[in-house]
DNA sequence: CTGTATTTTCAGGAAAGTCTGAAAATTGGA
DNA sequence: TCCAATTTTCAGACTTTCCTGAAAATACAG
């Protein structure tokens, strides 16, 4: 590997924890050696950082572009093509989310869905659909949360997650403002309905 | 595979999810089908239903113990361990996710820290540090937020993630009403910071 | 302590996944 | 069109992970 200490000791680690998450190392790797650069590079400079085959870059590449993770730029008057990843990293984490959630757990949903639509043909299979439908509502009950905070731009979405569970304390405090006895209440009762649902 | 239909293609299922997650595919079935049975299993029944190997399902439990993952029971007059997940769905997931971000999101935080606090030998190195502040910005956000969230009952939660980014609608009225002039606006603002601010 | 039921370990075979070099395909300039 | 630069493909070597049966360890009743 010919990188810079810290960039390698970074390149490694993000490889080691892709292996983890089912992703190849090397994969891992070509994407981090991106994440790091400071500008975009082209498949040999990746051969030649990370001490593997061309044809070992070409592949990951490919697979990295199928999960939408990279960029691609010409170079005025050089035929290669330049790779990099986007520079804003809560796009990077959106886009992972969204492919992720396409390939694995919209999938899972509709195979949940299926299996609790069929009659069971038995007491084990009744039992089962039973856990189905509890893991089918957790899950989109999570789906659903996502969908509706990535609409968020990252400033709100920053603000909201920073703001954690005490969210749950200002919504104490609205249901306790809203509702006193009296007509303003009432009044006031009515906009925060609006503005909480939808 | 020995287990009727509905329970057999959500094992099939699962497995290749698991794998897809850097979790052994047969570690995932034995989850799957402790997940979905109506009573606790012993290990020679999950060798009788997953049509694997006696010492494939121990390494199995072991596994999936190593995870927090299930429950061990002894039944009255029987030598053999019994084994089942918990009832609990919301509880499984914070556990996986305790166990996942145990393993591997902390590891990931105290490198990058100590990649943060080296002195950069080149420009390349002082650019992969600011990329790797701003992962390890992110990565603490989400962490917090985890953290913060964890602790609320199953019901807060709920609660909490159905309101999804409405939580913002919610912030704004606060801020609406609260920065009225007047005093009774100023003490409820009082009020208010009281319970966002811990 | 002995014997049986049960679980765990582990070496080595099987399967799955990864990597490479060589060759084919594509691209764009001349 | 041809040619050189570049990228992609893919068979087979290599590596890693997984799975098994046999043997060892453990647990406990008698």
């Amino acid at each position: 590997m010919n990188l810079p200490p810290i960039c390698e000791a970074f390149v490694l680690h993000f490889g080691e924890m892709g292996s983890r998450w089912g992703i190849n190392r090397t994969d891992g790797q070509i994407y981090a050696v991106l994440f790091v650069s400071e500008r975009p590079l082209c498949a040999d400079e990746m051969v030649e950082r990370l001490g593997i085959s061309r044809s070992n870059v070409s592949m990951g590449l490919k697979e990295l572009q199928s999960w939408n993770l990279l960029r691609q730029r010409q170079i005025q008057g050089d035929r290669r093509e330049f790779f990099t990843t986007p520079d804003d990293i809560y796009a990077i984490v959106r886009t992972l989310v969204d492919e992720r959630k396409k390939r694995e757990i919209d999938p899972t949903l509709s195979v949940l869905r299926e299996l609790l639509m069929q009659t069971p043909g038995s007491d084990k299979d009744k039992h089962a659909q039973a856990r189905l439908r509890d893991m089918h509502e957790l899950i989109e009950l999570l789906t659903n949360w996502y969908a509706d905070v990535q609409k968020l731009e990252t400033e709100r979405l920053i603000q909201l997650l920073s703001l954690g569970s005490k969210v749950v304390k200002v919504l104490e405090l609205k249901d306790r403002l809203f509702t006193l006895p009296g007509g303003k209440a009432g009044n006031l009762n009515r906009v925060a309905n609006q503005n909480t649902n939808d």
